[in-house]
DNA sequence: CGATCGTTTGAGTTTGATCAAATGTGGTGG
DNA sequence: CCACCACATTTGATCAAACTCAAACGATCG
């Protein structure tokens, strides 16, 4: 089974035997999360950087009056804080939403795989900037589109970014998460997600089952959702 | 005048007098554009890297029926495409708001000023991961807040921002925007763009006239907007 | 002096929120 | 095995924030 990171680069460049072995050699202390584990808590000292290597987490932040708003999806092969030695205090939180394995890595193993001019330097860079174009599509996401076309949106951007490092069968794919977490990713009431699943159903573009997300006509729920696959900077984007 | 950038890292740290000349030496290539210009475009091939000098621009995204949605301000002393040699194409548009004055620095300078291990390079990195900051606040602001929340939590974010780099006057600065381009901003129709700012002025927090944001009340602004300037990590939050 | 662009106001509509309750669906312990 | 609990989903009914449409008003400019 490839490392999930190796695989998400592979979008970008291929990396080295070399590389791949300083990957792998990484994943060292390994932990694991239960749904609703913080993994980073916002305002806390920054600590080490973390690495998914399975499961499926969150980035959120929370109004003083308990509105939750979730900002990004990590999904293995992502990272949070590799670049954060910069900064001092976390200015969001991290969840596991479904069981986690992470892998915490410290200041030299980041240095590591990240210092040079290589391939895999390069790699992580563009994931980096990759992080940040989807964030700038959630914002036109929750700010311009009506909640089926968000929905759809999202449920897309999952299905490539999972498609992307080997996670989806077929046109399936597992997000394990809740109408009321969905509401708080697509800023939407839990009452409103599920309707706005049920027209989804109804339109026979897809299902979201138990944290199985089920999609029957991905051209159409691209169109749906108005889904430019572009912002993932996938350049492989066959996947596989 | 110290130049916009110097100003904006000097929030993160000092620079040395050799880096302080190599950001002045940077903005050799001057170029001026007129409100509305693009100085950047989705889908375009990634050119050299911009730096704001003056004026105020920002960046967006349209949706095929023309729904614009802008998902942060480019001010003085902010970079765009800095880390983008990475990227093939832009993944999104920027364009100026007000005449702005921009400088275009080749590869080579790029590489001159974020090469090595020095506060320059350093407090590039650190501006990298406050841009990423701010866009996932504005995710919050766009899905969780009401519409006068969201016009105070913007404008408590500009005006922080713009008095970092010394572009304050008391407590009012110039944004130069119609309320067309706050609604994009805000994901709110012009309309209700126009009875927020009524409201802001009736309850004597704000007032936006001809592109000049006059705060009465910064700390009443700050409370009803949620606005936390933590997430903007300015070390030395006082300014000036 | 039109023309253009931005702001303001009014009226009616819509999307999605809120409130409340019913209906599954597992798990756990007696 | 069943009673019970916690949690998630579903449905119905009402409400409100913000949108849309339309028109008037005010600057600024060639």
């Amino acid at each position: 089974m490839t490392h999930p990171l190796v695989r998400k680069l592979s979008h970008f460049s291929a990396l080295s035997i070399a590389e791949i072995d300083a990957v792998n050699a990484a994943s060292g202390t390994v932990r694991t999360l239960d749904p609703g584990e913080d993994l980073m808590a916002e305002g806390q000292e920054t600590q080490g950087a973390k690495l998914l290597l399975a499961g499926i987490a969150c980035r959120y932040k929370t109004l003083e009056d308990g509105r939750r708003q979730i900002v990004s999806f990590v999904l293995p092969g992502d990272t949070t804080e590799l670049r954060v030695l910069t900064l001092r205090r976390a200015d969001h939180s991290v969840s596991a939403l479904s069981p986690c394995r992470i892998a915490t890595l410290s200041r030299e193993q980041v240095a590591n795989l990240s210092d040079g001019e290589g391939a895999l330097s390069q790699g992580l860079n563009w994931a980096a900037l990759v992080d940040e174009s989807i964030t700038r599509e959630w914002v036109v996401n929750v700010g311009r589109r009506t909640a089926i076309e968000r929905m759809a949106h999202v449920f897309c951007e999952l299905f490539y970014r999972l498609r992307a490092v080997g996670l989806t069968t077929g046109d399936a794919c597992h997000i394990h998460v809740t109408q009321v977490t969905l509401g708080e990713t697509l800023a939407l009431s839990a009452v409103h997600v599920n309707r706005t699943l049920q027209e989804l159903r109804r339109q026979e573009l897809a299902t979201l089952v138990a944290g199985k997300l089920a999609i029957y006509d991905l051209v159409r729920l691209q169109q749906v959702g108005m889904f430019n696959p572009d912002y993932l900077h996938l350049e492989n984007a066959t996947g596989a």
